[in-house]
DNA sequence: TGTACATCAGTGAACGCGCGTTCACTGATGTAC
DNA sequence: TGTACATCAGTGAACGCGCGTTCACTGATGTAC
C-alpha cells in the first residue's frame, strides 16, 4: 500500500459521511480537508474534480457492501445445501451484524446518490443503475435456487420477489433514520425472514424433496 | 386565494422538482426565480429563508400524499366492508394511479430529506419524522382490522407488516428511479398486494367469519 | 556506495462565480369612514 | 363617491462569504546505473 492511500481513505471515509448526512451537493470540499487535516491542493492531487470523489465512494461503498452481503449468504451456503436454509441464516446474519453497528447503518449511498441524480455526469448515474441492478441479480439467484426446491405460489415471481427483499433494505433503512431508531432495520430484516419462510412454505406442505424438470 | 398564492404554490413545484433531483442543499434559490420568473426579493417576500422553503414543501408533499393515500384506501372502503378486500382495492387503486403517472413517481421528499437531515433545522426535522411515523400508522390501523377478522401467522406482527408496506412503496420509487423504469412502482405494489392476500390468508382455510374475542 | 533523475504526496496563493440574505423602496389593490 | 391609509406582492442593488478549480512550486522517497 502506498503512502497516499492512506490518506484517500481517510478522505473518502469522511466525505462519506458527510453525503449521507447532507447529500453530495452539499458535502464541501473545504469541509472535507479540514477534518482530514490536509490542504485543498492535497484533496486535488486524490481525486482530480468532484465528480472523481462520487465515483471513489460509490467505489468503495460497493465493495464493503458486496463483502458485507457475500459474508452473510455466503455463510448461509457454507452451512447448508438447502437453499432456502441458506438464504434464511443469511438474512438472520444481515440482521445481527446490522444490529451490532453501534450507531445503526450509516444509509445506503445508492439511494442518496439515487436522489440527486442530476448532480453526476452519466458514468456516476450509471454506476448507480449497475450497482442496483446486481444487487437485484443476486437475490434473484438465491431466490431462484430455492424456488426450484420449494416452488413459489403460481403468481409469484422471482424478480418481483428480489425487488422487494432489496426494498426492505432500502426502505428499513430510511426508516431506521426517519425515526432515529437503528433497531427498526435488522427487525425489519428478521421480519423479511419470517415472511420468506411462509413464501415458500405456502405452496405445498412440505416439499423436502428436490423437484427435478422433466 | 390571494393573488400570492399562486406565486408560492409556483415556487413550490420548481422547488419540488429541482429537490428530487439534486437533493435541497444544490437547490439554488437563484435557479427557483429563473424559472418562475420572479426577483430574489420576490422569493423572499414568500419564504423568509431557505428552510422555511423546506417547511412548505414538505407541508405540501403531506398534503398531497394523504390525499393520494386516502383517495385509494378510502374508497377501498367505500367498495367492500371487509378490511382485507378494502385494502386490496387500495392496493389497486393505488398502483393504477401510479402506472398512470406519465414519467412515474417524481419520487418521496421524506426521503431525500432524511438523506440530508443535517441541512434543516430541529423543526423541519421533527417533521419529517412525525410524517414517516404518520404513514405507518395509518397502514397498522389498516392492517389491524383485517388481523381481527382474517388470524395473521402467530410469528406476524402487525406493527412490523406496517412498516414493510411502507419500505415497499419507498424501495419501489427508489428502484423505479435508479432503473429509469417507471413500471417497477406499480409492478412492486401489486406484487406487494399478492403478498397481502398470502400472509391472511395462511393462518386459516377461508375465515370468513368475524372473531369475536372472548 | 554515489549520483541523477523520476515519481509521490503534497503546499500556498489566487481566481471568479454564485450563493443566501438584507434593505430601502414601489405600484397596485383593499378597506374605513 | 371621494379620500386616507394599510396591506400585498413584489423590485433593484448591494453585501460578504465560501465554493470548486488551477497553477507553479517543493521536499521526501524510490529507482537506474
Amino acid at each position: 500500500m502506498r503512502k497516499g492511500d492512506a490518506t484517500r481513505e481517510r478522505i473518502l471515509e469522511i466525505a462519506e459521511a458527510s453525503v449521507l448526512a447532507k447529500g453530495f451537493g452539499s458535502t464541501s470540499i473545504e469541509e472535507l480537508i479540514a477534518e482530514a487535516g490536509l490542504t485543498k491542493s492535497g484533496f486535488f492531487y486524490h481525486f482530480k474534480d468532484k465528480n472523481e470523489l462520487a465515483r471513489g465512494l460509490l467505489g468503495r461503498y460497493v465493495q464493503q457492501n458486496e463483502k458485507f452481503i457475500e459474508d452473510a449468504f455466503g455463510r448461509g451456503e457454507e452451512l447448508s445445501d438447502d437453499p432456502l436454509q441458506a438464504f434464511l441464516i443469511g438474512l438472520t446474519l444481515s440482521a445481527e451484524w446490522l444490529a451490532a453497528m453501534p450507531s445503526g447503518h450509516p444509509g445506503c449511498l445508492v439511494t442518496s446518490m439515487t436522489y440527486q441524480d442530476r448532480l453526476f455526469d452519466r458514468e456516476v448515474r450509471e454506476l448507480v443503475a449497475q450497482t442496483t441492478q446486481s444487487s437485484i441479480d443476486f437475490l434473484r439467484v438465491r431466490l431462484g435456487r430455492i424456488a426450484e426446491v420449494y416452488p413459489l405460489p403460481p403468481e409469484y415471481d422471482v424478480e418481483q420477489l428480489a425487488m422487494m427483499v432489496s426494498s426492505v433494505f432500502d426502505g428499513g433503512i430510511i426508516l431506521a433514520k426517519a425515526l432515529a431508531n437503528p433497531c427498526l432495520l435488522p427487525q425489519q430484516v428478521l421480519f423479511l425472514r419470517t415472511h420468506i419462510k411462509l413464501v415458500f412454505g405456502s405452496a405445498t406442505v412440505r416439499p423436502r424433496l428436490k423437484l427435478v424438470a422433466a
